[in-house]
DNA sequence: TTTTAGCACTCAAACCCTTCGAGTGCTAAC
DNA sequence: GTTAGCACTCGAAGGGTTTGAGTGCTAAAA
């Protein structure tokens, strides 16, 4: 479909615009990249590329610019995959280790290495806790009327709630329900707690056991929000796209709306995915493109993490990157496990 | 030292300055204030406003707008206080329970509000876990090799670490090294943990004492920049002083600075404290304001909360929304208690 | 003595014009 | 098929003018 040399055109425009956010024009293409052939030959070529769509030219007599199309065909055609190297790996592991060992920390911390490594803005959706699975419930008494909720889940989450009882517990029943508790609990993933299950527990544990459920349900909706994580917004400033302040303000308000992450970083598929600019479906961010990967805990996919910049990014090395610090965190949460 | 009408004077060109973010001129006071004098003698009393060092001009042939010495002048001595209503106080208290139980997400909570609530930026700093005390720990078995370490703090935090042991303890053996911890912990300040303690539950608690020892310091150390938390930059960039993306800039990064924001919120003096522009230490934020208050928990300061935005703020508004945010998180707080 | 009307003056912002140059498309020759 | 050459386009940059908001000063009025 398109020949060799108008692929080496095209390739050396995107590569140039990326660098240099500038739009480029026949007779740098000619001296920046040994072609073998006069300007007038790439304008030729570049008339062509602009008549399939892949170029655009801001006016007449400016140069050219890769469309949303001609990206798309760059990333899945033309650009020479980056390989992050091992030593990178490590480093990242490491530097993820001295954070936390927390499951939600972790992912935080992945999303600030993503962000800095990239000088963009990165994205992390936290696994849902729909898919953790009931490891340990313990009941501490803390105080007259304080009892402490711990519930352990799988993979490595803690969450911990502290709540009134309106009688006082002793440590022994307290200990005895956390015994009864965990044997209904325990194994039990956070989306199959049934109707059935719910009603035993109040059944059996009375005042706490309606305090449980409640807590069971209100926990579950209020960590919707909270699963999705951004950072690097700030450096993302410093992209000439963004002088205007208006797109910036675009750009922020998008990563604030954490439902379209939520949707957006849904999506299962296997490796990295790119999204350019008009492919995708939210109108506030069709300037914009977006890297993304899922993440894994023993081959299962549970979250995914991903960066968000200008349709004028590099995408080699942001998919590496992405790809780079989605394995490395696959890795370390499976060994949590 | 300042007669009457100046003090009209400089409070209406301040006021009107704070609303329209344009320099102020005779005419505009003459016009949109009553002050029974012409443009002429508003313009005198200008020149001497301007000599005196309350107001500046940015050239000879604009209006005049407030120095930092003149905004000091009208929030000690001209503003009128604005009182936040017994309603508004249900109201942020009602939203800030809808949310969370636990001091942290409170006081992360609080912050979230007040950026909403004055559409601006905020900074909270949480309690530093030197003030907290032991009231609880609890060691529990979750799997072969991990311990969960529950720490519960005085007020209302709850921290936890899964350990991985290289003995396998079984459920009793912990629940008397519990017990031991307790003994020994309960009631102790963060602060107080000297080399005394640590060193008696080393030895008393082998392995497990080990572990417990480090977790107890490097928690300390990690904590200290967990401990500040921001919102509200995104919605900072409507303000015409950002049209200009290096200020943006500039505010993000000083926003990220969490050490400046530990010292600048340190000072735990009584009542609303407001900082402008050069009166602010850091080069960095001498363009900006920051009106800031403690928190309390029983009486006793254990943090503060604020808001930074350009020196042209409505600072009667941030102190009241300040006071307001900070007396609910202070009830709450010790609510909690 | 204070206030005010009047007026000359200043200067950024807005507008218009010109120039400059990067870049194009087309044509004709190689 | 390639390329040199050339006319053409159009944004950006620079320069000049106009406009108008705003000032300070002076002299007269209160």
């Amino acid at each position: 479909m398109l020949d060799d040399r108008k692929r080496l055109v095209l390739r050396a425009v995107i590569e140039d615009y990326i660098e240099t956010a500038e739009p480029v024009g026949s007779r740098t293409i000619a001296r920046r990249h040994q072609l073998g052939v006069s300007s007038a030959t790439i304008r030729n070529e570049m008339a062509d590329l602009e008549e399939i769509g892949y170029l655009e030219q801001p006016h007449v007599s400016a140069g050219r610019v890769p469309s949303d199309k001609g990206y798309r065909f760059y990333v899945d055609m033309l650009m020479e995959p980056l390989q992050y190297t091992l030593q990178q790996y490590h480093q990242v592991q490491k530097e993820m280790l001295r954070h936390y060992r927390e499951m939600e920390r972790l992912c935080q911390e992945a999303g600030r290495l993503l962000a800095s490594l990239t000088n963009s803005a990165a994205v992390v959706v936290a696994p849902p806790i729909e898919h953790l699975a009931f490891q340990h419930v313990q009941l501490l008494p803390v105080d007259a009327n304080d009892v402490l909720v711990v519930l352990v889940l799988h993979p490595s989450v803690v969450k911990n709630r502290l709540i009134k009882t309106e009688k006082a517990y002793t440590a022994s029943e307290l200990l005895e329900m956390s015994m009864g508790l965990n044997q209904k609990l325990k194994g039990v993933t956070y989306r199959n707690l049934g109707p059935t299950i719910l009603r035993e527990i109040v059944a059996e544990f009375g005042e706490i056991g309606h305090v449980m459920v409640e807590l069971l349900i209100n926990g579950l909706v209020e960590e919707k929000n909270e699963q999705v994580y951004s950072s690097g917004a700030p450096q993302i400033l410093s992209q000439p796209e963004f002088k205007d302040v208006e797109k910036a303000k675009l750009l922020f308000e998008a990563l604030e709306q954490k439902e379209i992450w939520l949707k957006l970083l849904a999506d299962d598929s296997e490796g990295v995915q790119v999204t350019i600019g008009k492919e995708n479906p939210y109108a506030d961010m069709q300037d914009l493109s977006v890297v993304k990967a899922t993440y894994h805990v023993g081959g299962q996919v549970v979250g995914s993490i991903g960066v968000v910049g200008p349709t004028r990014m590099d995408y080699a090395r942001m998919v590496a990157m992405v790809e780079l610090i989605a394995s490395a965190l696959s890795e370390l949460l499976t060994d949590m496990k």
